[in-house]
RNA sequence: UGGGGUGUCGCCAAGCGGCAAGGCACUGGGUUUUGAUCUCAGCAUUCGUAGGUUCGAAUCCUACCACCCCAGCCA
């Protein structure tokens, strides 16, 4: 076994191996994903998919895509679409073609006439009140419902009415016959068929009646052949009515269910009721906003495929749950663009400078490393001219030794181009710096000055006339408490308020512009960032920081 | 005072009776035309607690404690 794998060894892969070794498994290893189509998946469902793809990756089986689409009201084609979008960016194929839960509707009604005649599921007409009070609660046993004996004629001649359309949402469900007493009240007589007069976005209005989940998931995946149905730790209460179905019904196969802990990030939300809620009350500007932690979001926001795989391997799979700190996805995010995204600069909060020695027609295309350290990565031009750019932040009229940047009387190397010094600071009326006069060493490019003082501070900058204006948007965390989830409704109120900041004046290096959408870049010393995806374009060119860069100068107070 | 789970470093997480992996975070040193990267070093005498078995226990036994999930005609 190679480090690699020891690295992404967890107890399923246990099981797998044991089961494979103990020629448990008649062909190959089957996994699937089934996600609900009721939203975008978010980064929960990327462990989720990273698990059920990957397992089948590394024991050479197969994964399915099958959508879980048992309940026609909350469901709809665009997230159909969005999630297999998502699936496919993250790099997963899916085996065959995509499957539905529906697609089986006609054997899982097979299924229920088969209980039936069995003596095992009636139709009750208790209403849902009535049903939960029948139920019992979780210390007491509850009672049997008084058409729990019905005839299996009579059970058929009603299940096959419902059907037909003959009665009212809510006035008769179909429910296996278990135990009612039961200390697990999922065994409790569990509904397996209810009447939902909807339109399906699949089989449109063949049905009025959809079974559950329960009475659908272990039977679909028995059908595809699933052998390891992976599903997150609050379904382990229903696999004894998983085994149940499995067992008293006609199904071609014998697929096992095994749970493992959902992911959980801090200053971030992953259900995607609370998802839906930031889109519906416009929080948010929709499910793929660069804030959001869909995957669509993340995309958008400058999350490469990559990252996020590497980023659920570091996470690992177990059965404890607990809450993994947003730094482990953001050092995945920096570790990733840090290797491979091209360099650049872009100056955001501009302040011009004027080196006055510098001719004022002159141009001079400078060569600079697309990468530090990969060659491959070739090189870019960038002009140099009398007027440049360079940030507010990084300029200062006096400071201490601390400060490594520009200041009057003192120099600074400019990145991939020459040493200057600061002679002069122009002031409006009110005081402002408007710009800073100064001469530059045309003996330093790729030279350290000839009296050996070599300037500890170099800094970014773009030509002032051959640049290009830009808009940069900067992202921080969409909450500003750590657990916005905990105490139940309030989550909103811990949404920060200032989670977007965009900078309409930036100044660009000109070969930016021409970057196509979605184009990753690091501008040096400020972060990773991204061309959006949409709104992006050589004419008006947009970018989204997707991270800052680690900075152990602010973390020490430097930018005081 | 039901049932099902989980408890190993601040956060994830290996470990499966032989003497506590790794990652993130953090701290300190070095390199550096990114205060980035990289690199070196440090970071659990201890595995929820208390007993017990054993030459030996995070790993086995017993009891206790804490936390999570379950009473949708949601998934």
């Amino acid at each position: 076994m190679s480090e690699q794998d020891a690295a992404g060894n967890n107890f399923l892969r246990s099981i797998i191996r044991k089961d494979i070794e103990a020629g448990r498994l008649e062909g190959e290893l089957v996994t699937r994903f089934p996600p609900e189509p009721n939203g975008f998946l978010h980064i929960g469902h990327a462990k989720s998919i990273c698990l059920n793809f990957g397992l089948a990756e590394h024991f050479g089986g197969k994964c399915h895509l099958r959508f879980d689409d048992t309940n026609p009201a909350k469901e709809e084609q665009s997230y159909i679409d969005a999630i297999q979008e998502d699936i496919t960016w993250l790099g997963f194929n899916w085996s065959g073609p995509v499957r539905y839960a529906s697609d089986y509707f006609d054997t899982l009604y097979e299924y229920a006439l088969h209980l039936i005649r069995e003596g095992k599921a009636y139709v009750c007409e208790l209403s849902a009140d009535e049903a939960r009070e029948y139920r019992g609660t979780l210390t007491e046993p509850g009672r049997n419902s008084p058409y729990r004996d019905r005839s299996s004629e009579e059970n058929l001649a009603l299940f096959e009415a419902m059907r037909a359309g003959e009665f009212d949402e809510g006035s008769k469900v179909l429910r296996a016959k278990i135990d009612m007493s039961a200390p697990n009240i999922n065994l409790r007589d569990p509904i397996i068929y209810r009447i939902r007069k909807q339109h399906h976005h699949q089989t449109g209005d063949k049905w009025c009646i959809y079974p559950t989940y329960d009475f659908t998931h272990g039977q679909s995946d028995a059908i595809e052949g699933i052998t390891h149905s992976i599903c997150t730790l609050e379904f382990e209460d229903h696999r004894p009515l998983y085994e149940w179905f499995i067992e008293n019904l006609p199904v071609p196969a014998q697929p096992r269910q095994y749970e493992f802990a959902r992911l959980n990030v801090n200053y971030t939300v992953t259900s995607k009721r609370k998802l839906k809620a930031l889109v519906d009350e416009q929080v948010v500007a929709g499910w793929d906003d660069p804030r959001m932690p869909t995957i669509a979001g993340m995309r958008r926001r400058g999350f490469t495929p990559r990252s996020l795989r590497h980023f659920c391997e570091m996470v690992g799979v177990a059965r404890s749950e607990g809450v993994v700190d947003v730094a482990m996805l953001e050092h995945a995010i920096r570790d990733d663009l840090d290797k491979n995204a091209p360099r650049a600069m872009c100056v955001m909060a501009p302040l011009k400078l004027v080196i006055t020695n510098y001719p004022e027609d002159k141009v001079e295309w400078l060569s600079a490393p697309g990468h530090p350290n990969r060659d491959d990565l070739g090189t870019r031009s960038l002009p140099f001219t009398r007027e440049v750019f360079i940030e507010q932040d990084d300029f200062r009229e006096e400071a201490n030794k601390k400060f490594k940047r520009l200041v009057l009387g003192k120099k600074v190397r400019l990145r991939n181009a020459y040493v200057l010094l600061a002679e002069e600071v122009i002031k409006d009326a009110e005081g402002n710096i408007v710009e800073v006069h100064c001469s530059y060493d045309a003996d330093t490019l790729g030279e350290d000055p000839a009296d050996g003082v070599k300037p500890k501070g170099v800094i970014h900058w773009v030509s002032a006339s051959h640049g290009r204006r830009a808009v940069v948007r900067c992202y921080d965390r969409l909450f500003n408490h750590e657990s916005p989830d905990r105490g139940g409704e309030d989550f909103m109120q811990h949404v920060n308020p200032d989670s977007l900041q965009v900078f309409n004046d930036c100044w660009i290096e000109p070969g930016l512009a021409d970057a196509p959408a979605e184009s990753h870049f690091q501008f040096e010393r400020t972060g990773y960032f991204v061309s959006d995806r949409i709104d992006h374009s050589t004419e008006n060119p947009v970018f989204n920081r997707t991270i800052a860069l680690r900075d152990s100068w602010a973390k020490a107070g430097g930018a005081e």
